[in-house]
DNA sequence: CCCCGATAGATTGTTAACAATCTACAGACC
DNA sequence: GGTCTGTAGATTGTTAACAATCTATCGGGG
């Protein structure tokens, strides 16, 4: 159901966060619109667009006139209460909808976890992290969560900015198969568990 | 310190966000970018930019080809949580931070504070919650805690969309009042007491 | 009567040119 | 030597024109 981003600034922006997150460039570097421009093959209107989305969600720093900088990762003694909020929405937003979901709902679930398996057998960091994501947004939104959202994504950027590679990439797909698996035999709190032990 | 918003962007955005947290259209009303181009003088691209920022926000909802409209309140079941991460985040920082206050941030509380009252006994909805987040801001900045300020305003945004307005201007100012006082006198737990009370 | 396709208008998406601002560097002045 | 000023280049900010997409309406066909 979720189309892919059909805009040029959507493709631009999707691209540009893949490769920050995934360490291409130093915490601090100035990003310049014309160089993303001229690569994208787009003028610099998409890129704009794309930087201050970007600065908006927390991982680009924004200055006026002076363009925008990769964010420095967030100060370590800020990243557990980051963790811990991206957890209470996603535990909250699931213990509430996870009994009401629907057979497509699920399904939707069985592709994402797909498509996070291909991406772990690659060992592409940023395709990991991506269908990661992708697979705990469905989760929300399907369990009623779509409220929260742009925060919890922005949650979810920060953690990147933090960690920036994870190396086991079969336990990743391990752990949320079985946050599928605890859906499918319909265990809310075996879900919430997994969920708590995968939000990290 | 901080300045004034000087791109044109920045203060359509301003003016737009205000606009819209006054109540000044209903949930679900398209927003043309034309219209407002006109209104206020300049051409799309800045409230273009405004609109996609404020998406980011959470105040707009954005739709590919289809522009923007004002978004819902947040659900009520939802309310609690998203008062309940705002509340986390402030105490959290404030916390750790107040103790290393030093005068001149005082002193900035302060000017926030007296901005605070004008907007009060002016009885200028739009303007009370602006200088209502803009205390809570410096604070939060003083006390170590940059790197929340986007999700944090996020929050802010959600409740304000929720409550609106608030009725009683005297007592906005006198728990700001107070949150300053604790602050003044070095009473930790105090600072905090007050700014549970005022947070909900 | 209802459904489907064409058309016109409105609206957003993208582009390229122009304006404003910032940065770096060189030379004058103290 | 150090500081200030001004100039040139680079970069972002803004604008207006053009392209793509969507919405509403009107006919024709079943």
């Amino acid at each position: 159901m979720t189309l892919l981003p059909r805009t040029i600034r959507d493709q631009v922006t999707e691209q540009i966060r893949d490769e920050v997150v995934a360490g291409a460039f130093p915490p601090g570097q100035p990003l310049r619109e014309v160089e993303f421009a001229r690569r994208f093959g787009v003028s610099r209107g998409p890129v704009r667009d794309a930087f201050l989305q970007l600065a908006k969600e927390g991982i680009l720093a924004y200055q006026a006139n002076r363009g925008v900088t990769v964010r420095q990762p967030p100060k370590p003694e800020n990243r557990e209460l980051i963790v811990s909020l991206r957890r209470q929405i996603e535990c909250f937003v699931v213990e509430r909808g996870v009994g009401s979901l629907q057979r497509d709902g699920l399904a939707r679930l069985v592709e994402r976890l797909e498509n996070l398996r291909v991406a772990c057998e690659s060992a592409d960091a940023a395709a990991v992290a991506r269908r990661d994501i992708e697979f705990h947004e469905t989760l929300l939104v399907l369990c009623g969560g779509e409220d929260f959202v742009p925060v919890w994504k922005w949650l979810c950027s920060q953690m990147l900015l933090a960690y920036s590679r994870l190396d086991d990439y079969e336990q990743v797909y391990q752990e949320h198969a079985a946050i599928l698996e605890a859906i499918r035999a319909g265990k809310k709190t075996a879900v919430l568990a997994s969920l708590e032990a995968n939000v990290q």
